[in-house]
DNA sequence: AAAATAAAATACTATTTTATCTTTTATTAG
DNA sequence: CTAATAAAAGATAAAATAGTATTTTATTTT
């Protein structure tokens, strides 16, 4: 559904969401350790997001990724656009060029139908709230390390 | 969402379906040259299909692609399942190893709920209705050539 | 039997995605 | 001012997906 980059990307913006409320940077390094991903890849992620002003950073010692108050509200939609763009919410099931209602796949109706739930998840949920959950213990960025 | 060979796929196969209730076999240039899809690719797609038996094939003159009566009522997950696995229907939404009720990624129970509209769907579609739909000129394979 | 046809199989190429490594630039602590 | 630190940028590599071309095999028509 979402590809790695966006996976990578959205488990390191609610992690550093969930810091940035103590007012802790983040190193790249640190935040990969924590959400188990490949350190390098996540970085461009986090680079182009940070182009996006929709993280922050700075350079040199205690410098790192934050994330300004400001973003707050920030929805999971605005995430995922910011990295896979929106061909997920726009393009047709089966491939088509055009497919609308009035020429539509065979899918058309219901594929729709899910498109639009899965839209609607990402424009509901926002980036304090899933953090939130992780920081309540509710939720995990990571397996379970025994 | 699905891949391309999986998009390609099924508009195929289920022209392939609307032909064969008419008795007719199909080669791999008439049906792409229907759905508008690249002729080797789908060759090869409609080839790994035959070997799992989900269409037949014959070569030769008159040859081509056909589906047996007794696919009738083939699902649309079984097609899918077939070319792109099930990977869509398993995975976690953020790429965790391990995701479950017990130890859940921030929007496990959310994303868990479209995956399973979308396998509803896709088990609900049968090829049968979704060729009927194309042959009675409700649905459409390809983009409107004008 | 020979020629024609069409799928099957194989090999090859291109593009995109994922991932890593190296160099450069900015910032801060000493 | 100099070291050290950490992101930014750029270059490269590996893997997966998408797409094309060629050869082989089976079947049918003449």
């Amino acid at each position: 559904m979402f590809s790695k980059a966006c996976e990578y990307g959205i488990r390191a913006v609610i992690y550093i969401w969930s810091q940035s409320k103590k007012g802790n940077k983040l190193g790249v390094k640190d935040i990969c350790k924590e959400i188990d991903a490949p350190e390098y890849f996540t970085a461009k992620i986090l680079q182009s997001l940070a182009r996006q002003n929709i993280v922050s950073s700075t350079k040199g010692p205690n410098g790192g990724f934050y994330i300004d108050i400001a973003q707050e509200n920030l929805r999971l939609m605005d995430l995922v656009r910011a990295i896979d763009g929106d061909k997920l919410f726009t393009g047709c099931g089966l491939g088509l060029k055009q497919c609308s209602a009035s020429n539509p796949c065979p899918i058309h109706h219901e594929y729709k139908a899910i498109r639009e739930g899965l839209a609607e998840l990402l424009k509901t949920k926002t980036l304090r709230e899933l953090a939130d959950e992780v920081l309540s213990g509710k939720a995990s960025l990571h397996s379970i390390v025994s």
